[in-house]
DNA sequence: GAAATTCTTAAGCTTGCCTTAAGCCTGTCG
DNA sequence: CGACAGGCTTAAGGCAAGCTTAAGAATTTC
């Protein structure tokens, strides 16, 4: 799951980025309005976390250009003090949800781990397929009721392909939900957590396209 | 479990602060109604001991901001007098219990037991889980019926492990509810008191996950 | 006020995870 | 049938998280 974040005070960002990343995301950062903008309009995210105070410009301006031009990907402002008016305003302006500052890590990282529930259209918190069963918020997986324990990089890659049951991802699609796009990988390192996932759901968990990509297996 | 107390009278704080760390409870304490708005916005606690009368307003116009923004953290209201109308008023304002001056210490941290109870939904006093038992009442922490001697920090590390059963909490959530916000910790103290309470719960009592946190061992 | 317990800090140590890379396997197409 | 490309397997290196230990500071107890 990939957050953008856009916030220009440096203690904060680090401050989200790391809370974020406990919770399981992976976060690319960008300072002001205009870098939002460029990066919003090259790269897909499963949500972003906007401030609404920036030095170029308001966050809600993002927002608006954001919803004009039909992107729906959640955002959550962080408003700067407890001002119901800015709240008002932002969620007219289609934000999902609001949290004033100073704010929770945690609770960041759990009304975010909601919206993207909302934003999904799936009511429970779990994802079900063939048998395994995954916990985003406990960030537990099971194989027909057993827990299995999978490292964090192995967790993300079962979580994109679980977010998306029956699609066949690219291993770019893949590589994209795993690194921020700043980081990059060249190697077959998406290969090799393929591998390690198999050895522990079984062989046929997921089912390789050749030249394509991956997808869950199981009756489909 | 963090209490903020605001009380003006320097006697009753420090009685209270007392009172209540040996009730287990870890105290942070300010004497003005703008002091406790300031901290409020800014940490959470599990509940507030909140007087009426303070130098600079009443304790009710904290209460009710509070409850605008949508903070719902437990309130004990201590009222001046046996003043029908004060409770009357301050449990219309969102209060959660009240108490007359003069109380009892032994009281108030009993009532505010109680309060957190009803708060996290649970009926019983006690907290259980696998074979493990904790008495808040008692401070008192039972393995297979057998009693286990935990020193202070040790039990509030449990504590907060098993007031949320299975979930896992990360390091700062943990060190937030045995810190108050003035003393915060910048070494692996929790690591210490993990491992110390290993030593007599038994390794598998707690679990690590690892890059994220701990949570209590046992089945599920 | 002294003794005993408990807490924090810090330094090494251990372990698990991620990436890289090299070689192998397998399906496809000339 | 043979070569090639894509994918699989395996293992090693490096890094970071967490564990352990111990000593000094702080706190509590008598």
């Amino acid at each position: 799951m990939r957050v953008l974040i856009v916030e220009d005070d440096a203690v904060l960002r680090d401050g989200l980025r790391v809370g974020l990343g406990i919770g399981g995301f992976n976060t690319d950062a960008v300072e002001t309005c205009e870098e939002a903008d460029a990066v919003l309009k090259n790269h897909e995210f499963d949500a972003l976390v906007l401030d609404l105070m920036l030095p170029d410009g308001s966050g809600l301006d993002v927002l608006k250009s954001m919803r004009e031009r039909r992107d729906t990907t959640p955002v959550l402002l962080l408003t700067a003090r407890d001002r119901v008016a800015d709240r008002i305003v932002g969620l007219d302006a289609g934000a999902d949800d609001y949290l004033g500052k100073p704010f929770d890590l945690d609770e960041v990282a759990a009304r975010l781990r909601a919206l993207l529930r909302r934003a999904a259209g799936r009511p429970g918190a779990r994802l079900e397929w063939n048998g395994l069963s995954l916990d985003p918020a406990k960030q537990k997986v099971e194989q027909d009721g057993k827990p299995v324990h999978l490292s964090r990089r192995e967790y993300a890659v079962l979580h994109t392909l679980m977010a998306h049951p029956g699609q066949i991802l690219s291993r770019s699609r893949i590589e994209e939900k795993l690194y921020g796009w700043q980081e990059e990988v060249e190697s077959n390192a998406i290969e090799v957590h393929i591998h390690h996932l198999r050895a522990k759901l079984g062989s046929d968990a997921i089912q390789t396209v050749r030249g394509i990509g991956y997808r869950l297996g199981g009756e489909m």
